[in-house]
DNA sequence: TTCGATACAGAACATCATGTTCCGTTACAG
DNA sequence: CTGTAACGGAACATGATGTTCTGTATCGAA
């Protein structure tokens, strides 16, 4: 890749990030992100259709991070035993916290829903290995979604609460949620 | 109250339920609002401030139905027993039934975050009756929210999911939900 | 080193939704 | 009947968005 291309890029990555420290997403203009980034207007839309087109990569690069590689491995895990599963949640919630500067203003506001799509799409992969099919009468796409918005919302509670430890946000999960023991 | 004022504030409140049938909120523009009311631009601006103005306002409506003062009497009852949780909650869905027309657009998208929080406003009232203090390791705070999200989240998923009657979705509500028994 | 391709800067421009202002008209309430 | 308040319509200011054009600088491959 073009060693321009990648310096662009990564000014407007953190010109987004920094400002999202200060700003919710939705009060973020692209004249601000330029100015910041100190990039033209055209080399901005020639990277970025649009802002929400910058949001949901910037989603993208960092649920890349948050299930990574060895994580996938774990899948090979037998997850049925709960300590294999208190793991693997432990370990998401160690990624996400590497982005805690930026992470509160991401998950509330018009941004929210974009993250939370994400988000959800890469929780119900896991889960669906996790959570036994038919072990409830509500419909397993009920269960799972659940499950998946009960671990989404506890990350959100947890960007506003930032005292706790990841073993912690754990810890109350596992003791909140009844799907999983 | 003015006759002038009801009529037009009927109007403008029909004209944009109607348009959530078939558009996402973010997609309304005052100017369909204004069209389909038939009314002058100054006339929607003396009604509302902004077009997340008049969001808000519906939402109140909505929840002043939703939570009305048969239910608030209802706090009286021992919801220690399960039995008039349970009645509560369905009571609450039933309300919210009748709203299903374009409650599907409401609980997406940008709309969403406004209708879910005065939902979870409302919804906290009601569980911190009902949700034991320290029964938990977890802070009350967590579980709470925990509940909350809980339920919000079931709604979102009726919504999507129409074909159930609100006893089914109390049933689903209550067989994953481990708060409450 | 050269050279063609491509990324960048900057300014100007078109567009679109928003919210305001002014003025004339209509309908209400007492 | 009359003063007050709501309404309609058009025009305007504003602000963010996304595009277009032209010239410059940088990259990578021959």
């Amino acid at each position: 890749m073009d060693r321009r291309q990648r310096k662009t890029r990564d000014a407007i990555y953190s010109a987004f990030t920094n400002l999202l420290k200060t700003e919710p997403y939705s009060k973020i203009t692209v004249q601000e992100i330029i100015d910041m980034a100190d990039i033209g207007r055209t080399t901005f839309y020639a990277h970025f259709e649009r802002k929400d087109d910058l949001l949901s990569s910037l989603c993208t690069e960092i649920f890349d991070h948050v299930f990574s590689e060895d994580l996938k491995k774990e899948k090979t895990h037998d997850f049925s035993d709960e300590h294999d599963t208190r793991a693997m949640v432990t370990h998401v919630l160690y990624h996400l916290q590497d982005h805690m500067d930026y992470l509160p203003s991401l998950v509330t506001g018009e941004s929210g829903e974009t993250f939370m799509f994400f988000f959800k799409q890469h929780l119900k992969d896991l889960f669906s290995a996790v959570v036994p099919k038919s072990a409830y009468n509500a419909p397993y796409n009920y269960v799972l979604n659940h499950m998946v918005c009960d671990f989404a919302e506890t990350v959100h509670w947890w960007t506003a609460n930032r005292q706790y430890t990841p073993e912690e946000i754990s810890t109350f999960f596992f003791e909140t949620t009844t799907s999983l023991n």
